[in-house]
DNA sequence: ACCGCCGGGTGCC
DNA sequence: ACCGCCGGGTGCC
């Protein structure tokens, strides 16, 4: 069974085919040239805006060059003929101005028509109406691609080899992606550059030179990809627009890593180690006098400012909006020893306590000339220009240079939830004991939501989620009112759809040097680059007409030197290694070995005889299905039979209450509505790692439609406004109406009960047998190891409590209905080297992000297979990974002739289909659906 | 001349 | 705009 329902044709998730076919060219002319600013060179693209609210003319369509400055208009004739195909979106109109840049009253524009198929007629018929006729493609040049593409003549910075001009097929296209990122013997690649002495970590040859490169991109200013200068203009060869002011490159990029190589530890020395011109950040050295001094006062020049918690002491009034993550590892688990390292500072509220200009240990290394950005604008602090103008004027007079600029100081790190506690552990771990960091969690619901405080951290680490719920509030949000130093944004592929509100709020941050650290850099297609690519504002990419026109269209079209730009530009700002790349001939990461045994379990015969039983009846509903063709349908009834089957393998107790009434559809609106949120219980707790067919990340909020089919609820409702009047299901089509959908009661919190229930009356299975026996096997043969023991289900782990605490074997526990502050606890426990510290840890299948850090275990009982691969691999990886000194052993218990073994054979299936994964179009819907369906009879033996 | 022609004023949408 | 268009001035040869 696929991760995901999904198919084809979700909204937002439109892919590179919908770019449209060419339908034709046609020549007009843009007028009132004299009125408007924009230039334009000869052959340079242009953008066609509709601009319908102009009080001469409601057809009116603006011309504007690539900088976006107005050029002219469309002659008004044709403009009342493109008007209505602009508006009704029924075709993309493009412009290339042929020649003119010294035309002073009008020039002409070559114009292409872009669109699809299905929408060709209505677009010839609108132009013939008002005496136009398209022409055919001009060859060669133009077409909507630039001009010079052909030519080769591109410039130094865009050496593509000439393709022959055919279209590639799809597997070489593949191939052709697979290069992307092979090219790594680049100098500025592998040069390497140590930490700085704030970094108590040292740093493996692949991260210093990350570290270098990094450094060495923010630092440097050469011209960003595609850009050379020419006669004291700086020319963009894809475009060919020109202009005299210099194009920034990104202070930034994309380090996109294999996951367990150590992103977060190279971000960590990169924000320690680059302030400005390569200086490190002027963090407080703190002798150990002094340190104890500090934390014992409440003086106001202290570093902290009296909100420091050095003592580990929970703080006082007014500073709850961080309290979840006062608590973290370092201050209160008690299975830890006190570090001094960094520390999250509280804030009683803005400026009530300390003089801000005092920052005495700053001062020392502040300074010297900086980015040609002005200093705090006052606008940003409305309310305290008054005291930034101090602070200014005090750094300005104890700089070391005479430079009166405001640097700004502190890095943004916008990460998903599951991460967050991950950048805590590690700026703990890798801060030097000697030096001071200050932190900001910025996350819960009394976060301090005054922008100076955020501006004067270190560092502030905040999630996707308040990020994007900050956008929308009234006042603005604070994290949108600092300039950032840097903007670093974890798991970056997060903000792959555009129109996600994460990601909107995530392009808004103001900051110049921006990072998108990433594991997987380019999923599905060249489509999830563009908000990556508009993140890091390189231009003119960042507007999505020009990425359009320039790189996703040439590529998808296979364009000769499409691939090429591509390649090129992707080269110029991403580092990628994986887990195979070698440096100066050693593997990156020499990881202990890793084995995966499958251990068979057999049922009892009572076990049997009701596996047996619920599967008979099980099997006859999907027949029937299959016979009527309504599987899919009847999808969630049928993940429920599977469902069932699944819990059974484990324990007969984890399926007791079931009876979702394989339904008739004349039910009042309460039971229906009963019956929905059953079925979407039935899908979130499958275990089947279901994505949300809109934004293809886990759900977040899920509701679920009529059509029983799962959504994120933002993902669903802009749906529904996107397609006004009449919504449709992005998966089946069906009538989508907001008062329709269901949302998921809140979550009842099943695990107390579960464990309740289990005290009274606990038995075992067979396979909870099989697992005791290995666990105390292995207690006996080497009493120091320690475990993971991973299932999807929580009720199961549930009851494996039972016979841990009967073997008196310490365990911890960790899913995903915990609260962040107990899972850091639990892990920080786990992880914890002490005698007397759990040996065992329950593990939810998909607890955690990738962050996660179980290095501790060295033994991983799964206990269920999993519907996808990857996620047993991404668990596997989470004691199997940098830190890790021992071989690990992964056990996976399958019990014999049951849906368990089924499953593996579609595993081994899907690890064959994701070798050759890049997919460049997606499967068809139907080819979605006849593979669903040939795996549920798979796994039912039908 | 209810025309033609001339030449100045003027000019996007 | 070295155009087109507008509208006022003008009017045999």
């Amino acid at each position: 069974m696929a991760d995901t329902p999904s198919v084809g044709d979700a909204p937002g998730a439109e892919d590179d085919t919908d770019l449209g076919v060419l339908y034709g060219t046609l020549r007009g002319s843009v007028v009132g040239l004299r009125y408007y600013t924009g230039i334009v060179n000869n052959n340079e693209m242009v953008a066609l805006q509709r601009e319908p609210n102009n009080p001469y003319d409601k057809n009116a369509v603006k011309v504007n060059n690539v900088n976006g400055d107005q050029v002219g208009h469309i002659k008004k004739e044709l403009a009342a003929a493109l008007a209505g195909i602009m508006d009704n979106k029924l075709a993309l109109v493009e412009g290339v101005v042929p020649y003119g840049a010294k035309n002073v009253f009008t020039m002409p524009v070559q114009m292409s028509f872009w669109g699809k198929e299905e929408n060709k007629e209505a677009v010839l018929d609108q132009l013939k109406r008002h005496g136009f006729k398209l022409a055919p493609p001009l060859k060669g040049s133009e077409c909507g691609f630039g001009s010079k593409w052909i030519s080769g003549k591109a410039g130094p910075s865009y050496r593509a080899p000439f393709h022959a001009p055919v279209q590639l097929t799809p597997e070489q296209l593949i191939s052709e992606f697979d290069k992307l990122f092979e090219d790594l013997k680049e100098d500025d690649k592998t040069r390497e550059m140590e930490g700085a002495e704030a970094l108590g970590t040292l740093l493996l040859p692949h991260q210093k030179q990350a570290l270098a490169w990094m450094v060495s991109r923010e630092n440097r200013n050469n011209l960003p990809p595609f850009w050379e200068e020419r006669g004291g203009f700086y020319y963009n060869t894809l475009t060919n627009f020109a202009e005299k002011m210099r194009p920034q490159d990104v202070p930034g990029g994309i380090l996109a890593d294999d996951m367990g190589l150590g992103k977060t530890l190279t971000t960590i020395a990169l924000i320690l180690t680059n302030f400005q011109d390569g200086k490190p950040l002027p963090v407080g050295k703190i002798t150990s006098e002094r340190f104890r001094q500090e934390s014992g006062t409440n003086s106001t020049s202290n570093v902290g400012r009296g909100l420091c918690e050095d003592s580990g002491k929970v703080m006082g009034p007014g500073a709850s909006g961080i309290k979840k993550f006062d608590t973290t590892p370092l201050k209160t688990s008690s299975c830890l020893p006190k570090r001094g390292k960094a520390k999250k500072r509280r804030h009683s509220g803005s400026g009530s306590s300390g003089q801000p200009g005092e920052r005495p240990l700053r001062q020392a290394g502040t300074a010297s000339c900086v980015e040609e950005d002005t200093g705090f604008a006052s606008v940003l602090f409305p309310s305290s220009a008054c005291l930034k103008r101090q602070t200014k004027r005090k750094v300005t007079a104890t700089a070391e240079n005479n430079c009166s600029v405001d640097v700004p100081r502190a890095t943004l790190i916008v990460c998903p939830l599951s991460v967050l506690s991950n950048w805590i552990d590690q700026f703990n771990q890798h801060v030097h004991r000697d030096f001071h960091v200050n932190i900001y969690v910025y996350y819960g619901s009394d976060r301090n939501k005054d922008p100076s405080v955020l501006a004067e951290q270190d560092v502030v680490l905040t999630t996707y989620s308040i990020l994007a719920t900050d956008y929308g509030i009234r006042d603005g949000s604070p994290l949108h009112k600092v300039r950032w130093l840097r903007i670093v944004l974890d798991e970056g592929h997060t903000i792959r759809n555009p129109g996600a509100q994460q990601t909107r709020a995530a392009l808004s941050l103001e900051g110049r040097r921006r990072w998108v650290l990433t594991g997987t850099p380019i999923q599905n297609s060249v489509k999830d680059l563009w908000s990556l690519i508009s993140f890091l504002k390189l231009k003119p990419f960042s507007d999505q007409e020009w990425w359009r026109r320039t790189i996703q269209r040439p590529v998808v079209l296979g364009a000769p030197g499409g691939l090429g730009r591509l390649q090129c530009l992707i080269r110029s700002i991403t580092l990628r290694r994986t887990k195979t790349s070698k440096v100066k001939g050693k593997p990156v990461l020499e990881l202990p070995e890793r084995k995966v045994l499958i251990q068979h379990v057999t049922l009892t015969e009572e076990e049997r005889r009701i596996y047996e039983s619920v599967k008979k009846e099980g099997k006859a509903a999907v027949s029937r299905f299959l016979s009527e063709g309504t599987v899919l349908a009847h999808y969630a009834d049928v993940l429920g039979v599977l469902l069932r089957l699944r819990q059974l393998c484990c324990h007969p107790r984890l399926c007791i209450d079931t009876a979702s009434g394989l339904s008739a559809d004349n039910k009042t609106p309460e039971e229906l509505r009963e019956t929905l949120v059953s079925k979407m219980k039935l899908v979130l707790s499958s275990g089947s790692d279901e994505e949300c067919a809109v934004c293809l990340e886990s759900l977040t909020c899920p509701v679920i439609t009529r059509c029983a089919h799962v959504f994120c609820k933002p993902c669903i409702f802009e749906v529904i406004r996107g397609e006004q009047p009449k919504a449709k299901c992005p998966l089946c089509r069906n009538e989508l109406r907001a008062e329709d959908l269901v949302q998921c009661p809140q979550e009842e919190e099943t695990d107390p009960s579960d464990g309740k229930k289990s005290d009274q009356e606990w038995t075992p299975s067979s396979k909870i047998n099989a697992l005791m026996h290995a666990l105390i096997e292995l207690q006996r043969d080497d009493p120091t190891a320690k475990c993971l023991v991973v299932s999807q289900f929580t009720a199961f782990l549930s009851l494996i409590e039972n016979p841990l605490k009967e073997s008196g074997i310490a365990f911890t526990r960790l899913d995903g209905s915990m609260a962040q502050k107990k899972r850091a606890e639990a892990v920080q426990c786990f992880q914890s080297s002490r005698a007397g510290s759990p040996t065992v840890m329950l593990l939810s299948l998909k607890a955690g992000g990738v962050g996660l850090n179980l290095t501790a275990a060295s033994r991983v009982f799964l206990m269920d297979p999993a519907w996808n691969p990857a996620a047993e691999e991404q668990c596997f990886d989470r004691c199997h990974r940098l830190g890790q000194n021992r071989g690990v052993v992964i056990t996976k218990f399958i019990v014999k002739d049951s849906v368990e073994e089924n499953m593996l054979r579609i595993q081994n299936k899907k690890r064959e289909l994701a070798a050759g994964a890049f997919a460049t179009t997606k499967p068809s819907a139907k080819e979605v659906k006849q593979t669903k369906i040939n795996e549920i009879k798979a796994l039912i033996d039908v």
